[in-house]
DNA sequence: GTAAAGTAATTAACACGTTAACTATCGTCA
DNA sequence: TGACGATAGTTAACGTGTTAATTACTTTAC
């Protein structure tokens, strides 16, 4: 019976992986239009939530390994999205913060992204959706 | 109450990724003893299990970009795991197939695989397992 | 039968993923 | 206090993700 599916039907990372997919196709024309990449709007969504970070704080939140976050802050730094400044008492860290520039874009975005994803929950069932968040969250716990 | 999660716990797209990633890590040890890259062994697996491809049918099923699959192939066939030659009666195509080398590297991780995914089944429990794999089907269809 | 539209694959350019090595700073403990 | 190990972040090297442009070939329509 699951010899009738493909591999792709039988795996479960490739399965969560063009689910991803699913979803991002829909936010990436948003994304586009705004210049930003996927990552990078995860970043500035985090620091617009949580406030000033810590680039290993951050990288776990995001889901991002931290030589791929020193490019990537590089970058948002550079279009004065991000600012950076030493920790106060420990000269090996450093603080990430979301400058007004960097919130105003997220804040132009919000709207859009929100209605993206109430769609996709539409579709997808509102139980369905919390179920399988839930799922995730377990999966990701383990 | 959905307040009270941080955004990565709320996002869709983060959880799939923070799932996926929790799944990967259990494989990554092995790919790397055996020198392969995830998506190296996605392709082996899918033309081990489909036989001989088209690279377009090739990164759909692996959800793989064409550029990316491109590159992919090379390397795989450097390593003479994979062996390209020219569709018979359509200039534009090509036919990519696995050899006895990249078979019997497949065969030889097979048992490894298997029995790191029963262990992940077993863990988050089989019919959730079934449930969640149903899920993700329904939303990568959307 | 040929020009135009379409398709399969590649190339190019830049961003990110991944592992390892490295730098700078901090904490500890003898 | 000063060598040692741990920690935060960066750099390096290579492979992949993503979009756009390009090449080679086929099909369609006139």
């Amino acid at each position: 019976m699951s010899d009738r599916l493909t591999l792709a039907d039988r795996s479960l990372p490739i399965m969560l992986l063009r689910a991803r997919e699913a979803v991002m196709k829909r936010f990436r024309p948003m994304l586009k239009a705004h210049g930003l990449s996927e990552q990078q709007w995860r970043v500035l969504r985090v620091l617009n939530e949580t406030g000033p970070s810590e680039p290993t704080h951050l990288a776990e939140a995001c889901v991002i390994l931290l030589p791929s976050l020193t490019r990537i802050l590089a970058h948002l730094e550079a279009a004065s999205l991000v600012r950076r400044q030493k920790h106060a008492h420990d000269g090996r860290r450093q603080i990430a913060e979301i400058t007004d520039k960097g919130r105003a874009l997220i804040a132009g975005i919000a709207p859009k992204s929100l209605s993206i994803y109430a769609e996709i929950e539409d579709e997808f069932g509102a139980a369905d959706t919390k179920a399988l968040m839930t799922a995730l969250r377990k999966l990701a716990e383990m």
